[in-house]
DNA sequence: TAGTAATATTAGATAAAACTAACTTAGTTA
DNA sequence: TAACTAAGTTAGTTTTATCTAATATTACTA
């Protein structure tokens, strides 16, 4: 595997545990190998990872916190996440489930700049889209 | 790593050798190296893997051939490539080169649903972007 | 045809991310 | 407070994909 800065994997730890703070407001490892559906043993590998990165803290037996890089790393790809799925359904009409499974693939891989297009291209979508609600008319170009 | 059944990697080597076939006929350890970016003897451990599954034919210090399922399967992936790179360039507007490396990731990891409308979209959006100019710009004849 | 350069292969190591099994800690409750 | 349970941790293994170094083969050429 590369040595890729910041893979998937601890992208998808971050994601969980932004959510599982925003749900519960506390976060433990159990709670988190359910959500990424993984084995407790490789939660607790992978907050070691994500302590050393200065991503979390975490101390023994205790509970899961995002340090303000690890809340901010995460709330980026979740912000990706939703612009993605946004874009799927939306504009291209992907139904939600199968846009939601592609949106946790692709929010990991994909440009910033791609991720702009995709942000505008949604937003003038949307707009284009309503327009033609309110007229019943056909495509204004 | 999961058992996924066909990795990205697999993907990403069948790709490889399908364009390396058709632009130089024949296909060798060290052209797929260069390719994918990767040293030979990786090549040759994923060469293995890839005849098992039965998507290639080698020979100890021979060429690389495709069999009829790995060609199905590598052109199957390319025409993803080819399709999300003309989504982003063409109706997202992403440069040609971000499109490439995007498309290279994407390909692997996008649903058939997802890959259908972008597909049905450009074609669609493609029309009408041809239709304006018809009717604004110069004559394309 | 012998020697060399290019290519291929083998052997063995490393890294990431997961797992199971076994053990420890902490909290609850009888 | 003793013991049980749930959660957490440690230890050790597995899988996939990569690497480097060393060795082998092939093909060419002098």
């Amino acid at each position: 595997m590369p040595r890729n800065p910041t893979s998937e994997s601890v992208e998808n730890y971050l994601e969980a545990i932004l959510m599982l703070q925003s749900e519960d407001k506390v976060v433990r490892v159990k709670n988190i190998s359910r959500r990424v559906d993984v084995s407790m043993p490789s939660v607790h590998t992978a907050l070691h990872v994500l302590e050393d990165r200065g991503y979390i803290r975490h101390e023994k037996y205790g509970y899961v916190e995002l340090t303000r890089e690890g809340e901010a790393m995460a709330k980026r790809i979740y912000a990706s996440h939703l612009l993605i799925t946004e874009f799927l359904t939306r504009v291209l009409g992907v139904p939600q489930e199968i846009a939601q499974h592609d949106a946790c693939k692709i929010e990991h891989i994909v440009s910033g700049e791609t991720l702009d297009r995709m942000a505008d291209f949604t937003k003038r979508f949307i707009g284009t889209e309503d327009a033609r609600q309110r007229n019943h008319g056909p495509d204004p170009a």
